[in-house]
DNA sequence: ATGTTTGTCGAACGTTCGTTCTAATGATAG
DNA sequence: CTATCATTAGAACGAACGTTCGACAAACAT
């Protein structure tokens, strides 16, 4: 029974601000987590042990413990900036367009140039998408969640814009599938890089939900 | 070094035929793995001890070892009967059809179907993927690259019939992305059923690539 | 110098892991 | 009734697991 809250007074973070002010800690911490990320994309979260962390780092297995208080707050500081970031970086490349199709296509690429960019850590948060409980969980589920929602908003934009019909839910599903399924085949010396896998994601995608939704005229299933 | 065959004279199994004949250690066998299923995909394969399975067995611990030699094993039992049937399957229903386009959905709706009526089963094959090594890894390997090569055939057919020209690869490994994806958010109490389903993925992904793959020649298709 | 904080480590904690040994069951056939 | 063989379980194996402890060096302020 891991308690909770009751008795860490070992570790004293001296710094909490939201801008990582870049100290020695910060900094030797985020070279950890580098590491541990491709411990994890090679051996999974389970199949990882902190000694083989450790071992990555090269830093002694007690040594780690000074950073983090436990395995699963080390998967949960990795997924969780990841996602951050991926997420921040959307928010800004979105600024510039206004179209709905283009705007989606932003998306995709957005999605698609930091998958590749950084497969490693884009294959834990993925793979390893229901291993943390609790609040750790929750929190990373918020994200995913609010990511999830930018993408529905972004689509139900586009069936107003051009009339179209389709479940938003499994269209959104759909392309998250063809994305992240992404970590399980690309190979950098054999595929395209990202910008053309998303031209050509984008165009699979936007064709089918766009011929597929046909609205007011005529009787066609929806 | 596991060794493969030099010294196992502890199990004997005394069938040994292609057609399983339901001998009563086949219908144990079968259970076992049938509960083992809903184990590794609550917890996954590092994450589930034979503890755990033996329990959800409701045998001991060291009853396991008569049917199986090893934990790797029974998971390759699992995704070789898995993989395997649903193989078999398309197999059959591809016999009737011989329409490009409608053999196309039969592949999609034939994994769907399968996919939702077995969905533990094909998840354990999904997210464990890379994780039998040696002759276990390669045997289930072959099996996914022959399903594959399935798939690829297929899709060419269609674009030689509608003289259409993309990548394949990106287009098969899109569809499976759709498709696989799925275990990690379908509820059948919100989402449809396997047809439906797979109707709305087929559209997209074939007016997707109909649209976005055109010729040579022509401007205006449909 | 001195004392405090910050960072690191070897050694060990208790627990659980996959697997095996051994012996005892249950069933079947002579 | 007894010999045989398939089937089960109790107990234990050594190894590996995540985590903690206490000691100890740098780093830094006073």
């Amino acid at each position: 029974m891991a308690s909770a809250s009751p008795a860490p007074p070992r570790v004293s973070r001296r710094r909490r601000a939201a801008p990582p002010p870049k100290t020695r800690f910060d900094r030797r911490l985020a070279k950890i987590l580098t590491h541990a990320t491709d411990v994890f994309y090679e051996k999974g979260y389970e199949g990882a042990s902190m000694r083989d962390l450790s071992r990555a780092s090269g830093m002694s297995l007690a040594g780690m413990y000074y950073y983090f208080e436990s395995k699963e707050k080390l998967l949960y500081l990795i997924q969780k900036h990841t996602f951050t970031t991926i997420v921040e970086r959307l928010r800004e490349r979105l600024k510039d367009v206004t179209d709905p199709e283009q705007r989606i296509r932003v998306f995709i690429l957005n999605h698609l140039e930091y998958f590749l960019a950084n497969q490693k850590a884009m294959k834990v948060l993925s793979h390893e998408d229901d291993v943390l409980k609790n609040s750790f969980g929750t929190e990373i589920a918020a994200i995913k969640r609010e990511y999830y929602r930018i993408c529905m908003d972004l689509l139900d934009n586009l069936k107003r814009a051009k009339g179209l019909e389709f479940s938003s839910r499994i269209a959104v599903l759909s392309l998250f599938g063809m994305m992240n399924w992404i970590y399980t085949w690309y190979h950098p010396r054999v595929d395209a890089d990202a910008g053309e896998m998303a031209e050509q994601m984008a165009n699979i995608f936007l064709q089918g939900v766009c011929a597929s939704g046909k609205a007011p005229k005529k009787r066609s299933a929806n």
